[in-house]
DNA sequence: TAATCATGCAACTAATATTGTTGCATGATT
DNA sequence: AATCATGCAACAATATTAGTTGCATGATTA
């Protein structure tokens, strides 16, 4: 099963967008991430229909930050991103009146709900400010890349 | 993103054919899952493999559960499986040189260890046994379904 | 005002993974 | 010998996501 990795890249990207002068344009992040400007739009929409980016047309447009790294959490960004699924794995739903697929569903989805209450219960409390300060630790040695094209 | 209901729908069917007297076939566990008779062999290799269900050819043949529910947990299942993929997001792995990259996915990744963590506990902490007794207590409504067919 | 840059959006295509299908071989029962 | 059932491999269908293209709109700059 494959797996969705928006929010990995999106917090990638806003932190860096934080370093960053300016507007960070569609075509300069499509590159970071070896994927496409259209793409990266369709994604960043949902960021900004919720407040935590901005886009600008014309000359020197692109996203901008529109709050400060402190102000958003690992949660924050998953809900913008339309809160998917987080688990690859489902109840199976051939037999609704059947006790057996009743008990075996509602045992599966006691854990799941717990398990993923832990999680976004974590993901509420890292803020993208403290991505940024981890990832300055490990500044130590010089390997990085940035919206500057080191990537390619 | 589509979800895997293997796990959900395999115990499904064990907990049916501890009830079921004889050998349950591919095509009597297909038409109760609304599926082909190839997928269900499929999947069931794997348990086989595993040694909970025994398959047997010829004349009255088919599966055939190998141990006592009480001795199968919903975990052993999920690995028998082949242990998919928990979780549907994903860490992206464009610019591992990247200290955002990294601090971004060290974050992501801690949190989802966690979870998968008591996820896999609890999994670990039913039996089939279990599902068989509660899916008995919700046996007071009469509603249910069977390896008889009264599935379709 | 004209040229350029960048997003917005919709429609289309491509790639991928899973599921479903078919055909044939093998083994067991009657 | 006939029937039933799994085993396996190759192929087709399906669904979802990612990627592409084309055009419209708005902002900046000269």
């Amino acid at each position: 099963m494959r797996h969705d990795t928006r929010l990995s890249r999106m917090l990638h990207v806003l932190v860096h967008m934080d370093r960053h002068e300016g507007a960070a344009t569609s075509e300069t992040i499509a590159a970071m991430l070896g994927t496409n400007a259209v793409v990266v739009r369709r994604t960043m929409a949902g960021l900004r229909d919720q407040g935590y980016v901005r886009s600008e047309k014309g000359h020197g447009g692109g996203w901008i930050l529109a709050r400060p790294l402190r102000d958003i959490t690992l949660l924050d960004i998953h809900n913008a991103l339309g809160a998917p699924q987080l688990f690859s794995i489902g109840l199976a739903g051939d037999n609704p009146n059947c006790v057996i697929e009743q008990a075996v569903n509602a045992s599966l989805a006691g854990a799941m709900h717990e398990a993923e209450a832990i999680l976004l219960a974590k993901f509420g409390k890292v803020t993208l400010a403290g991505l940024a300060e981890e990832s300055s630790k490990r500044w130590a040695k010089p390997a990085h890349c940035s919206l500057e094209m080191e990537h390619s």
